[in-house]
DNA sequence: AGTGTATCCTGCAGGC
DNA sequence: TGCCTGCAGGATACAC
């Protein structure tokens, strides 16, 4: 999915489009993506008006004039598309939910395989949800330490440790895959066994790649697409995510595909001993 | 506690 | 051209 600099360059296009506009009407076209009844979820958001866009993890977070927050989680193919007409965006080709905006306009939330979510969450709900996730991994806070201790207390492979949103908020598999690759640790590795130089390295690695991720406006592989409909271009600086079989940049070695979780990862055998 | 598996969906690439 | 299979950036629930 949109990863943490997908949602990112989202909640950036949005900052600078929703912020004093108010909600007129909300459409529900797809009742799956919303938590909760569908009438109810677009009830409570009319008459409201958008006070901020932001991000949490993976997630982007529209702050209301009430404290009310809407969170999306763009699950695999989620995109919100603003539109400057009233009706459904000609740009969302697969439109699930509809933010009818007051004095024109609408933003899409649009999702092929809506294995996404919208939820409106109450200023306590959205503390709670917040506090369930793990740091920010380009936060202050987030330090080498930090990491190390969340590393130490736990036997499961790194790869998985990094996707675990309760653990640090924000990675996916790109990110994780290409943080690995840097630090030169093999993403089957169990965290407790990272020593402290592979924390640092592995600490410095991830807010390397998640900020050039960001400078680039993400990665698009498929669907992925920014507000204003630009491609990111983070897929041209990848080293290992789906380069199976190519040579390692800084090798030669060619890259391997293993599968572990459900889920492929990347990684140079030489560079990244196991 | 950690891991494998299935599930929710659609689209697309590759093999034949 | 068409059919089939496998795979995909995520999250969660379940059994072992």
């Amino acid at each position: 999915m949109p990863e943490l600099p997908e949602a990112e360059t989202i909640a950036r296009g949005l900052a600078g489009v929703l912020p004093g506009r108010s909600i007129r009407a909300v459409t529900v076209l797809r009742e799956d993506v919303v938590a909760g009844p569908p009438l109810e979820f677009g009830e409570a958001l009319e008459g409201r008006r958008f006070r901020e866009v932001g991000r949490r993890g993976k997630n982007v977070v529209m702050v209301l004039d009430d404290g009310t927050r809407v969170v999306v989680n763009l699950g695999m193919t989620g995109r919100l598309v603003p539109g400057a007409g009233p009706g459904t965006p000609s740009a969302s080709t697969h439109p699930a939910v509809l933010f009818h905006l007051g004095g024109g306009g609408c933003v899409a939330y649009d999702d092929v395989r809506r294995f996404g979510r919208v939820r409106r969450l109450s200023p306590a709900e959205w503390t709670r949800w917040s506090r369930s996730l793990g740091p920010e991994p380009l936060s202050r806070s987030f330090t080498g330490k930090r990491l190390r201790s969340l590393l130490s207390r736990s036997r499961s492979p790194v790869r998985s440790l990094l996707l675990d949103q309760r653990k640090i908020a924000g990675a996916g598999n790109i990110y994780a895959v290409e943080a690995l690759w840097f630090a030169r640790i093999h993403p089957r590795t169990p965290a407790n066994e990272i020593g402290e130089g592979g924390a640092v390295r592995l600490h410095r690695a991830l807010r390397r790649v998640l900020r050039a991720a960001v400078s680039a406006g993400g990665t698009t592989l498929r669907n992925y697409r920014a507000p204003d409909g630009n491609e990111g271009l983070f897929q041209r600086q990848l080293h290992a995510y789906g380069r199976e079989g190519r040579p390692c940049t800084r090798c030669r070695t060619p890259i391997e595909r293993i599968v572990f979780g459900g889920r492929s990862a990347f990684c140079c055998r030489r560079c990244q001993p196991s």
